[in-house]
DNA sequence: CTCCAGGCCCCGA
DNA sequence: TCGGGGCATGGA
């Protein structure tokens, strides 16, 4: 599938620390595992990105993961930046402007949820190695083309394996892992469809529940607030996040490009590549 | 050695 | 309700 798309740059995507599963193969070329697939993706040029799968996979399957049905809520929100008027103006138009191409991914529910308990008090490398573990661990392996992968675990293996996750490395995030697990497999995912009940989760707090509400539930509404954002908010914004009222609607995409931004400037943006 | 990483729990005021 | 200590782990 050949995707022209100027508001679609996987680069940025893999970049922006809402998925930990889409990895730099070679030179702009990129690899994504979502649920039990697996792709391979080529951005040959600003508007063109390839997408080595069939039409009928990516109409049923990659079309929604990477939020390509529209560009609506993407150039609605451009708009609403351009407008903008106020405290951090400049700021807010530069890094929108750097964030272009950025999309909010329709990841699975239940692995952003263990994801970003995961995320907590710990860096993007290792957060993605403890993802990989968890999947090359107890996850259950798919074949494409010769490439060997994991998905990412069920809640049930996760508790059927539970001595092995708290082998795994994550230190004392275990606990809510396992936690998560036990009432994702007792409630069902679709249990866990709002702020209030994510939250109610061993392990969740504020941060991590709106990053499940952007990330996998796909409210643009939701604006996790982490140590980057709120020290944006503090030099750029003087503690205030009444910019926000600018952005009804949309705050998780200016969330997501202040967070790219700010990490591009200070050189800290992380590419994870492959093994 | 210390410091830090997309925080959260728990405790005491 | 607010602030601060403690928390597992591994890399810099």
């Amino acid at each position: 599938m050949i995707i022209q798309n100027d508001w679609f740059d996987i680069r940025k995507i893999s970049e922006s620390g809402q998925c930990f599963r889409i990895v730099k193969t070679g030179e702009n070329r990129y690899r994504a595992i979502h649920l039990d697939k697996l792709i391979e993706l080529e951005r040959v040029s600003d508007d063109t990105t390839i997408l080595d799968c069939s039409y009928d996979e990516y109409e049923q399957l990659w079309k929604d993961y990477f939020d390509l049905r529209d560009n609506y809520v993407y150039q609605e929100f451009k708009r609403l930046a351009d407008e903008y008027v106020g405290i951090g103006e400049d700021y807010i138009k530069k890094s929108v402007e750097n964030s272009r191409g950025i999309r909010i991914l329709r990841q699975d529910r239940w692995e952003t949820l263990i994801s970003f308990i995961i995320s907590q008090r710990n860096n993007i490398p290792r957060i993605a190695k403890s993802i990989e573990s968890l999947a090359d661990n107890i996850g259950k392996c798919g074949k494409h083309n010769n490439i060997n992968f994991f998905a990412f675990p069920t809640c049930t293996s996760i508790i059927e394996n539970r001595y092995i996750v708290s082998d795994l490395g994550l230190g004392y995030r275990d606990n809510y892992v396992i936690s998560a697990a036990n009432v994702v497999a007792q409630c069902g995912i679709d249990y866990i469809n709002s702020f209030d009940r994510v939250k109610q989760l061993y392990g969740v707090g504020d941060k991590v529940a709106n990053c499940y509400c952007l990330f996998g539930l796909h409210q643009l509404d939701a604006f996790p607030i982490d140590v980057w954002v709120q020290k944006i908010i503090d030099r750029e914004f003087k503690g205030s996040t009444e910019f926000l009222n600018h952005f009804k609607g949309y705050e998780g995409l200016l969330q997501q490009c202040m967070f790219y931004h700010e990490r591009k400037l200070s050189g800290k943006l992380v590419t994870l590549t492959a093994n």
